[in-house]
DNA sequence: TTAAATGCAAAGCTTTTGCAATACT
DNA sequence: AGTATTGCAAAAGCTTTGCATTTAA
């Protein structure tokens, strides 16, 4: 928790450029941190902390749950990287950066993820009626999908 | 879990009428079954299973919280409570009907109600552009409150 | 009477914390 | 060399489950 730097969020486009930021901001880039910074941009899919430590089933090395879990931390202070939930699960973690947003069905419990331009709509609509500024990356929109929408 | 019937939901605008309705579908009316419908229909506020089996700091006596959450998940069932998140803590439990849906400042973390009406247009907008029927009521809304969203 | 529901204890799952040992810079 | 970070172990917070006992109908 006490770290070298606290500064704003900053989103890197790969490894590379995240270790890189983790250095301009003196944090340390040892190789349990880099593992998990190594399995979520190689992931391509969010992911457990569990599944992290888990070394993704044998891509990466098996490491410590809560080491991964105090990296997922620092480095989501530092903006690098977002966590969250689309249910009662544990939460799932990605690079920051390219995100998207859920739509999860409370009767099949389909789950869509949709890019965050096909929310703008209702984004500026909230925005204009209520004065928020809705993200919808942190938890699911949760409703019924077109199927039991039909079926209801 | 193995109940006596278990059909489509249905609200209750009140003790009385959760009551006939537990009644009517088979289930009994026990103490602790009663001290639950009790204190969500007498608190006027979501709360937790914690803050119910501990008897709403004095309002009710205090119950065993397992059975508190076993009859929450049944009275959830029968569609008499649901039950929504705010953030990380446990969940939160109201009376089904009366919802209100939630608007999270993720910089402030201040909390907003709002009527499900206020959302109609966003609803709206979501259902014609995505087909999906979108209920904000088991999680908030999380972005940024007006006077963040000025200061960003 | 009898099966639904309770109360207690124990476990499950996710996440956090304390601390001595390690390793990055 | 010095301190950020690790790895292990233990605990914390929320929720579920097993089971013998009680109780509503």
């Amino acid at each position: 928790m006490t770290a070298p730097h606290t500064g704003p969020a900053l989103a890197a486009p790969n490894l590379g450029a995240a270790v890189s930021a983790l250095r301009a901001r003196g944090f340390r880039v040892s190789s349990a941190r880099r593992l998990v910074l190594e399995s979520l941009y190689g992931a391509g899919e969010p992911l457990s902390a569990e599944r992290i430590a888990g070394g993704l089933e044998g891509r990466f090395p098996v490491s410590d749950l809560a080491s991964v879990y105090r990296n997922l931390e620092t480095l989501e202070e530092l903006g690098l990287v977002r966590h969250f939930h689309l249910g009662h699960g544990p939460g799932l973690y990605a690079p920051a950066g390219e995100e998207k947003e859920y739509l999860l069905c409370e009767s099949c419990h389909e789950l869509r993820a949709v890019d965050p331009s096909e929310l703008d709509g209702a984004r500026t609509l909230i925005q204009e009626e209520l004065g928020f500024r809705a993200r919808f990356t942190h938890f699911p929109i949760v409703g019924l999908c077109p199927a039991c929408e039909g079926s209801a």
